[in-house]
RNA sequence: GCCGACGUAGCUCAGUGGUAGAGCAACUGAUUCGUAAUCAGUAGGUCGUCAGUUCAAUCCUGACCGUCGGCACCA
């Protein structure tokens, strides 16, 4: 005798158990049409499932944000119909829901290539036309492995044998074809919709293991309707806009090439933005109490022998060796070993700590070829590295501390929001679990004087301590993982630094290695995406563009410029020889925030036509005023005479 | 590193078994013009590298390098 409630508070009783099908037929024919499935008691669940007890329920529609992933599943299963019918022999594993759409992983001695992709797409459409209904069936284990092993599914069967043993193993047929699923599904392959496309095939080792066998990965995208797809599709050639390394091509920022693979050459007008940034974080730095350092690239490997990298990371190091000496150097790939030498100069007091040493470290790593990408991914980089030094109990307000200048720095550079993650203890660590228990409650304590929010990343931290990652979101909803904060109790132990405390007697620090930006030219990857390269003025390569319109206005163009430049503002004097339509366009073609047009009038007056890229209107202002305004605006964010544009 | 695709002028891209084109950019000249393209002309390429097949290779084959999309990696 289920009682069922609707979510308008409203109560259905019924005799016997009914199905989410019949519920809704009983509700109505409207909804009976539009419901794709239901969520009992909260838990999204097939329509024929039976409701044989009191329970809430409400059904989902394709107006619901549940059918997204609905959908995306159904399209994985219509994918993985529609390549077994084509190519026979393929053999099938996994096909989940993704965000924004789908993907299934085949096994086939030919991998897939986007050739394929009409054919298929096409079975695929026939498949969803045909609108056969999703059944389930509960399957004993013995059956259901001899079922897919009679077909030669055997990393169907692999799958199977590893469940859970109390785990119920269920098949979803639509049609003549059979999966193993745990489901729900919907109604029919015609509920998959129209709205869905083949996207890129790609490589994917079967359960994610690098040991085991690649499989051929088809991706695709579903959506509710056509609208919604071409709007992911729209959105996607958006992205492909602020692609940071068009950007960077375009704006003349940065190259690079076959013979430096993953190291930038970074142009005029990049090294500016660069230099920006740097004079920005070597202020807020100072201002922070932390003094910055200079250390060796190449050091000896007795160093990294005793610093653990050697062996925990050697396979990521760029090693040296000359011809006339009989020994082995290694680029530094971390800055820590080296700020523990500096530290160890002398005898350090406890009246020192916290000692916070900052580095604009300029780091090698060797990354696996196929890992880079662009400047975001490289192996030659430079962190805005620093390492505190502390006592345990200063863990705690240095973590405050640290996430308040964070926060404060990312803001200044347009990202108000950010995640943290906490990553815990690794399988493979350094040091003993009471060590680990102490660092993890000293950040997590931390984190809870400083206000800060976390999801626990388990399993994720470095192998001398746990860690906290700052995660930025940026403009287009990417999340890219910048700022870090690691509690090392190891790291000071073997490299053997010690301070005399306050009671006579020797001790260990603690050590925090820490980054804001993480690397230089990941974060200014992001910068350019972040703003699709129409900086603020501040961070701008390029400030303001000086254009004429006729040449009698050129000395005086070139006295504006001069000032402009006195002023300290980057500018491009155009005096060349086009419209002045053409020069704007090609000045706001290069994003350069103000353009400050100069005709005979200008000339004559004194004045500037002060124009904001993307802006149709201008300002008329005289000179003085302008390079004065200008030079305000321009101050970065934590100087005084900042002024707001 | 693994799977796949790709590599032709600075950029975007055509093209062919008989050693290459377009548009934009660049350069030169004319034009001096008021807010997102003035006109005309000129120059520019070992067709990623190295082998092989062929009378002949940018094109076909192989290896390598690099890039792109994923996977793995990101200590």
């Amino acid at each position: 005798m289920p009682a069922i409630t609707l979510p308008d508070g409203s109560v259905r009783r019924f005799d016997a158990p009914v199905t989410g099908t019949a519920l809704a037929a009983a509700i109505g024919p409207g909804l009976a049409r539009a419901a794709l499935a239901m969520k009992l008691d909260g838990r999204l669940v097939d329509l024929a499932c039976q409701i044989d007890h009191d329970a809430r329920v409400v059904f989902i529609t394709r107006r619901d944000p549940e059918a997204l992933e609905l959908i995306r599943h159904d399209a994985a299963h219509v994918l993985a119909e529609a390549v077994q019918t084509l190519y026979p022999g393929t053999q099938v594993t996994i096909g989940p829901a993704i965000e924004n759409g789908f993907y299934y992983d085949f096994h086939r001695n030919e991998p897939f290539t986007p050739e394929d992709f009409p054919a298929i797409e096409a079975k695929m459409r026939e498949i969803v036309a045909r609108g056969a209904p999703f059944v389930r069936s509960v399957v004993e284990r013995g059956d259901a492995i001899a079922f897919f092993e009679r077909r030669g599914e055997r990393f169907k069967a692999e799958l199977i044998r590893d469940l859970p043993a109390d785990q119920t193993i269920t098949f979803y047929r639509q049609g003549e074809w059979t999966d193993l699923c745990r489901g729900p599904h919907m109604r029919t392959t015609a509920d998959v919709g129209s709205a869905f496309r083949l996207m890129k095939v790609a490589g994917a080792y079967w359960r994610g293991d690098h040991r085991n066998p690649m499989l051929s990965r088809i991706y695709g995208t579903a959506w509710r309707d056509q609208k919604e797809l071409d709007a992911y599709l729209h959105m996607l050639e958006e992205a492909e806009k602020r692609d940071h390394r068009r950007i960077g091509r375009d704006m003349d920022l940065f190259h690079l090439q076959e013979e430096a693979p993953g190291s930038v050459f970074w142009h005029a007008k990049g090294w500016r933005l660069y230099r920006t940034a740097e004079s920005y974080m070597r202020r807020r730095l100072d201002a922070a109490g932390y003094q910055e350092v200079r250390t060796p690239q190449l050091v000896d490997r007795s160093l990294w022998e005793a610093s653990g990298h050697w062996e925990k990371f050697r396979e990521h190091m760029f090693i040296a060796t000359v011809e006339d000496e009989d020994r082995v150097l290694a680029l530094k790939p971390m800055n820590c070993p080296c700020h523990v030498q500096i530290f160890r100069q002398g005898v350090r007091s406890y009246r020192e700590l916290p000692l916070r040493m900052a580095e604009f470290g300029a780091c090698h790593r060797y990354e696996p070829s196929g890992a880079l990408h662009g400047i975001m991914r490289v192996r030659a980089f430079t962190q805005d590295d620093a390492h505190i030094f502390c006592t345990e109990a200063q863990i705690a307000p240095e973590t405050v501390r640290f996430v308040e200048l964070l926060a404060s720095i990312y803001r200044d550079f347009g990202f108000p929001e950010f995640r943290v993650k906490f990553s815990d203890r690794p399988a493979l660590r350094a040091g003993d679990d009471a060590v680990w228990d102490r660092a993890e409650g000293a950040l997590r304590e931390a984190c809870a004087t400083a206000g800060v929010a976390y999801e626990v990343n388990p399993g994720e931290g470095a192998f001398y301590g746990p860690k906290l990652e700052f995660v930025l979101r940026d403009a287009i909803g990417r999340d890219w993982q910048c700022g870090t904060l690691q509690v090392d109790f190891v790291m000071p132990e073997r490299l053997d630094a010690e301070y005399v405390g306050e009671d006579g007697a020797r001790h260990r620090p603690v050590m925090l290695h820490r980054a804001i930006l993480g690397s230089f030219e990941r974060f200014l990857g992001i910068l350019i995406e972040q703003y699709a390269g129409r900086f603020p003025l501040w961070l701008a390569p390029v400030q303001v563009a000086v254009a004429t319109i006729v040449s009698d206005a050129d000395a005086y163009a070139a006295e504006v410029a001069a000032a402009l430049r006195a002023a300290g503002l980057a500018v491009a004097l155009d005096t060349g020889n086009a419209t002045i339509k053409a020069k704007i366009r090609e000045h706001s073609l290069a994003h350069v925030p103000v353009i400050l047009v100069l005709g005979r009038r200008e000339a004559e007056a004194r004045t500037v036509a002060l124009r904001r890229l993307g802006g149709e209107a201008q300002e008329m202002l005289g000179l003085g005023d302008a390079v004065a305004r200008l030079a305000a605006e321009a101050a970065a964010p934590d100087l005084p005479g900042r002024a707001a544009a």
